[in-house]
DNA sequence: TATTATT
């Protein structure tokens, strides 16, 4: 499949003009499309935008043969961007041309992509990420720093939601070699003012790795992480997840309270769990037992990352439900010992999550140094979990150290922290 | 230093 750029887009405008509404090959009531017709990605599309709603947009340029927008297979949920294939080759030149990056649609705020869809193209490597890059470098620079090298059709500075860089790009070429070439030559060539390192240029990741760095970013984002996922690598913090889900699924066993953010973030971790051919795609009943998880859910209520991410589905969230100190009942209040010395209130909670439903989490500080003094109490709203969490927990290797999991004894009850 | 998405 022929490849689209904006040099063959311009010296076709003209020849497509006024052809728009009776484009070759489109004529008869059974829809026909061009042998070598271009199915478009659309991209930066409204959520509150279907089909209907975009074919006037689109019909300008020619005849329709299939408008497509692309929706969550299990949620349904819009995703933001479409499929759009026109009877006519010379539409999607015409509609690329006009359209692409050209305009934006209400509530974006970023413009619209009308570009050749992944299909359409060769399949081979030719997307470098770029990294270490300066700050203040726009696309302009970067192009001039890899035109040499081939021809590019894309180039894109990541920025953040404020436009800054964030000191990466993205840059495609039109062929793998090319691609190669650059790497070849740029590769830790320089280092640019005020970069840490020097620039680091390779090839993208592959979907699948993108979606394990996602998996990664969104644990993260929901306060998932933690020390042990460091002393455990990539599958620690992969477990970390499967943990938070099953803590998550037993709340929704009991039937107990779930928030709808919880409850989409859950699925959102099974689905890429599956997708990934990952063990983590089905329940995984573990060390939890069932117990009662309402609590559970407080941390993802508490990180705004977690939040925002999932905000334009829920656009109603609960409030943010405070934490307060407080003990459980008689036998539901832990006292853990041989803490990693990073740990705080909220990873302490973290760990003992799957558990039940953890009333409050404290690590001890020592108040002249403010460094943890590796020892806290956890407590729980029942007996059984905290049983379960000293079952499972005591004796639990991190790094060179094994936690203590006890019931705190009575006397210290009255002791406020 | 990893994007707004690719059936």
């Amino acid at each position: 499949m022929a490849t689209l750029t904006n040099g063959q887009v311009d010296g076709t405008n003209g020849l497509v003009n006024g052809l728009s509404h009776s484009p070759a090959g489109c004529g008869g009531t059974i829809p026909m499309k061009d042998h070598d017709a271009i199915k478009l990605f659309i991209g930066q599309i409204p959520r509150n935008l279907d089909e209907k709603d975009l074919r006037p947009l689109f019909e300008e340029f020619g005849k329709i043969y299939e408008l497509t927008v692309l929706k969550d297979r299990f949620t349904g949920m819009h995703k933001g961007c479409a499929f759009l294939t026109y009877c006519a080759r010379e539409s999607a030149l015409k509609a690329q041309n006009a359209l692409h990056e050209q305009k934006t649609l209400p509530g974006m705020n970023r413009p619209i992509q009308v570009k050749p869809a992944d299909s359409e193209s060769r399949g081979e490597d030719r997307k470098l990420f770029v990294g270490m890059l300066n700050k203040q470098q726009s696309e302009d620079d970067v192009r001039r720093l890899f035109e040499s090298f081939g021809s590019i059709e894309e180039c894109t500075i990541l920025r953040g939601p404020d436009g800054n860089s964030k000191g990466c790009a993205f840059v495609k070429y039109s062929s793998h070699a090319e691609a190669q070439a650059a790497i070849s030559a740029l590769h830790g060539s320089q280092t640019m003012p005020g970069a840490s390192s020097s620039l680091v240029v390779k090839f993208a990741d592959t979907d699948k790795e993108r979606t394990i760095r996602r998996m990664q970013q969104m644990a993260g984002q929901m306060g998932i992480f933690n020390p042990m996922a460091l002393q455990f690598g990539a599958y620690g913090a992969y477990a970390q997840v499967q943990q938070q889900q099953a803590a998550l699924m037993a709340s929704v066993g009991q039937g107990g309270y779930l928030s709808p953010m919880a409850a989409f973030a859950a699925a959102q971790m099974q689905h890429m769990a599956t997708i990934n051919g990952l063990p983590g795609g089905h329940m995984t009943p573990t060390s939890g037992e069932g117990s009662v998880c309402a609590r559970a859910l407080q941390p993802l209520t508490a990180y705004p990352a977690a939040y925002g991410q999932i905000s334009q589905a829920f656009p109603q969230p609960p409030p943010i439900i405070p934490q307060q100190q407080r003990e459980g009942p008689e036998g539901c209040n832990l006292f853990i010992y041989h803490l990693p010395q990073e740990f705080g209130d909220g990873e302490l909670m973290q760990m003992f999550l799957p558990f039940g439903n953890v009333i409050s989490s404290k690590v001890f500080v020592d108040r002249a140094t403010n460094q943890s003094k590796c020892f806290g109490f956890v407590s729980f709203d029942n007996p059984g979990s905290a049983h379960a969490a000293i079952q499972s927990m005591n004796g639990f290797q991190i790094g060179m150290k094994r936690l203590k999991v006890q019931l705190k004894r009575p006397k210290d009850a009255n002791r406020p922290y």
